[in-house]
DNA sequence: TTATATATTGAATATATATTCAATGAATTA
DNA sequence: TAATTCATTGAATATATATTCAATATATAA
C-alpha cells in the first residue's frame, strides 16, 4: 500500500519520464500534452494537476539534464585522451540499460539548438556546452601529442556535433541498439585523436 | 522589366529559399506560415497564391533534397576513401557560398528522423538513406584495408550520423563559417578510416 | 482604350491544442 | 463516523495558426 506522497511521486516520475522519451523522438512542439497524459495512461486534466504547464515540465526535464551532463566535469582521468572516451564509454553503456541517461543528452542538445523552445529555457541548456570546455583540454594535450593538429575549438566542435548526431539518431533507431550495432568509443575518438601508429 | 512568369517564378524561388532556412533553423512545426511569409516579405494570403499549403511548400523542398543529395551515387571514385571525402569536400565547400546545398543535406535529415513530418512527405526523405549504401562501399573497402574492422553498418551509421550532427550545428552556427573553423574532412573521415600510419 | 486575367491584401473561418474549471470520488484526519 | 483534503475526470475556454475569401490593384490582351 503506498501512501499519498509516495503516489503523487511515482506519478509525476512517470509522466517526467514519458514525457523525456516523446520531447526527445517528437521534438518539443510536436509533442503535444495528449500524448504525454496518453503515454502516461491519465487524463489530460490530472496532467495539470501535477505540473502547471507544459513549459514548466520541459524546465523541470532540462534542469535535470544540466545537472546530469554537467558530470564529466567532476571526473578526473589520467591523460586528456580518457575525459573523452570515459564519457563516451558511459554514454554508450547507458544506452542499453538506462536509455534516458541518453535521452537527456540528446535533450540538452536539441534545446540548445532548437529556437522553438521558450527562450529563458534555452539559456539554462546553453549553459552547459562541452565544446568551450573541451576546446581547452584539447588545445592543452596537444602540445603533448594526445591530439591531433588543428583549431582546438573546431575539434572539440566536430567532436561534439559528431557525439551528439549519433546519439539523436540512436535515440530513434532502437534496432541499433538491440542488435548491439553501436559505435565503437575509438572510432569517435578518432576524430580528435587523429592517425597514431 | 520582367514579365509575369519570371516575376513568379522568382517569387517561388524566394520563397523556397526563405522556407528551406527556417525549416532547417527552427523545424517543420516551429516554422509558421507567417514566419515564412514575413521573411520572404509577402502577406499570408500571397503565400497561398503560390503554394496551396504548408505541407506542399515542405514537401516541395523534399523532393528537391531526394534528387539533390543522391548525387554521391552517380560519382565515380579511384579508391572507396573519395567516395566519402569526396562528398564531404562538396559540403564543405558549399558551406559557405551555398549555404542551400547544406540545408537541403540537413533537411533531408531531420524530416528522415522527426516523426511531427507528414508520413508521406517522410516516406519520400526515408528513400534517400546514405547508411545502407555506404555500409556496403565499407564491408567491400575493408578487404582492401581502406576501412577499419568492424561492422560495417555500424561504421556507416557512426559517419553518416556524425556528419549530419555536424552539418545540423552548422546550419545554426554561422559564426564557425565566417570564422573559418569549419571541421576538416580527414577527422571525419578517420572515422571511418581508423588509425593508419 | 476596354476587358480580362493575375497579383496582392486584410479580414473571416476553421481547427488544433494548451489551459481552466466545476463536479465527483477516494483517501486522510479529527 | 464526519469533515476535509486531495486525485481525477470530462467538458468548457482561450489562443495560436493554417486556410479561405471577397475586395482591390496591377498587368496583359483585345
Amino acid at each position: 500500500m503506498t501512501t499519498r506522497e509516495e503516489q503523487k511521486e511515482q506519478r509525476r516520475k512517470l509522466i517526467i519520464s514519458k514525457a523525456l522519451e516523446l520531447f526527445v523522438k517528437k521534438g518539443y512542439s510536436d509533442t503535444k500534452i495528449g500524448d504525454i497524459a496518453k503515454a502516461a495512461d491519465m487524463s489530460i486534466g490530472l496532467m495539470f494537476h501535477y505540473f502547471e504547464s507544459k513549459e514548466q515540465l520541459y524546465e523541470e526535464l532540462i534542469k535535470m539534464g544540466a545537472e546530469g551532463t554537467n558530470a564529466p566535469k567532476e571526473m578526473n582521468f589520467e591523460n586528456p585522451l580518457t575525459y573523452f572516451s570515459g564519457f563516451l564509454d558511459m554514454l554508450f553503456s547507458y544506452a542499453k540499460e538506462q536509455p534516458w541517461v541518453l535521452y537527456l543528452f540528446v535533450l540538452m542538445a536539441q534545446a540548445r539548438r532548437s529556437t522553438g523552445i521558450p527562450a529563458h529555457i534555452r539559456e539554462i541548456a546553453l549553459g552547459v556546452n562541452q565544446v568551450e570546455q573541451s576546446a581547452g583540454i584539447i588545445e592543452a594535450g596537444q602540445q603533448y601529442g594526445y591530439f591531433r593538429e588543428g583549431d582546438p575549438y573546431a575539434l572539440s566542435f566536430a567532436f561534439w556535433s559528431s557525439v551528439q548526431g549519433i546519439m539523436e539518431q540512436l535515440a530513434v533507431s532502437p534496432e541499433m541498439i538491440e542488435k548491439g550495432q553501436l559505435p565503437e568509443t575509438d572510432w569517435l575518438i578518432d576524430i580528435i585523436r587523429g592517425t597514431k601508429a
